[in-house]
DNA sequence: CCTACCGATCGGTAGG
DNA sequence: CCTACCGATCGGTAGG
């Protein structure tokens, strides 16, 4: 009774579409999305490609959650069996600043938020739910960090944060922006420092990636 | 022979133009600018509009510089009479981040240039040398602060620049995106400590907003 | 600065 | 998943 084959085949098909549609995403942004460039690069009818999904937006919502789950297969799985708290921080942002470096094109959430914060509607909720799960996350890990004296008693775990995104930031905008390739070793140095416990180092001995190729 | 009331009130028109576009530019980004919509809002015609710039691509580069020259008389101006170096970089930091709460917005140039990494032309023409600009800026008061022993010898200032960049960016996002009242406060106690030469203070006492005043 | 208009493209639908 | 089509809107131009 069931169209086996041709179930499949409409999985595959989607799967199709959301990967090109992230990679364009990625470069272009996510209203810069349009269903016939989409259609006519994967060779099927704008008919094709928007049976799918109904609609531009719930498109756009499907490569966010598309984002997501890629983003925790790379980075928060990969961190997991680093030990919680700090070493698992620092071994899930090197996985991340690897990541954003693969395809030389940053962070897509972290461009999508800053395309959609005023934009209100379910693809900015869609994006803002991930912001919120990764802050829940190194929330979650700071917690564990300071219980274990990691991190030292009374540290403003909100102020650290804070910190923590903007080593995040800084290197995604080395990134995109700047295609700067010592930009991964720029973050985790900051990242080093901030989750370190020891004063902030200063040398220029900058420049060699082993800090790098640890966590990979 | 010069007709100058037509000329006056011609650049005034341009100027309604141009403080339009930049404030719908920095809410919507900067490609999601319609001639037909600005023409609208304006009260005008569609060719009254464009005919000030021929094209949209010029009008994205003339909005630009307008948000240049706002941001220099904002920020840059008001911190040429504090004292070279830290202080001056403080203070010019403190005036940013005062900027981006005023309009509840953030940084246009910062948006726009996350917008844009990946469209060339000379909209990111101009809007890269509007960062490189102000990078110029901050090596040459950061060169300053070592010269005159504000900073230790041996500072990596590449290093320094880039988290300085970092405490920008979080600032600007958890404006932004989250719409943080308190993100000038974090971002300007993440630059005392950068630039601040102790250690890192991590007491909770945040929240009292006179490191902000302090400036303004 | 206007009206009137151009070709191209947008998201989406009808019907199969 | 296709062809064929819809109304709306896009940037831009002609002519005044």
């Amino acid at each position: 009774m069931s169209p086996r084959k041709s179930v499949l085949e409409t999985a595959a098909t989607r799967t199709r579409i959301l990967d090109l549609a992230l990679e364009t995403a990625t470069s272009t942004g996510l209203e810069a999305l349009t269903i016939g460039t989409l259609a006519a690069e994967l060779g099927m009818s704008k008919a094709g490609v928007i049976g799918h999904f109904g609609t531009k937006e719930t498109l756009q919502v499907a490569v966010v959650e598309t984002a997501v789950e890629r983003f925790r297969q790379r980075v928060t799985t990969r961190a997991a069996d680093a030990a919680p708290g700090t070493e698992r921080l620092l071994r899930a942002h090197t996985e991340w600043f690897a990541f954003m470096t693969e395809k030389h094109a940053g962070c897509f959430l972290t461009a999508a938020a800053s395309e959609f914060d005023a934009r209100p509607g379910p693809v900015r909720d869609a994006i803002l739910g991930a912001l919120a799960a990764w802050s829940g996350y190194v929330r979650a890990e700071l917690e564990t960090a300071t219980a274990s004296g990691a991190l030292p008693r009374g540290t403003d775990l909100d102020q650290l944060a804070f910190d923590l995104t903007g080593a995040v930031l800084a290197t995604d905008q080395a990134i995109r922006v700047h295609g700067d390739p010592r930009a991964p070793a720029r973050g985790l140095r900051a990242l080093a420092r901030l989750l370190g416990g020891g004063p902030a180092p200063r040398s220029q001995d900058l420049g060699h990636p082993d800090v790098l190729d640890a966590g990979l």
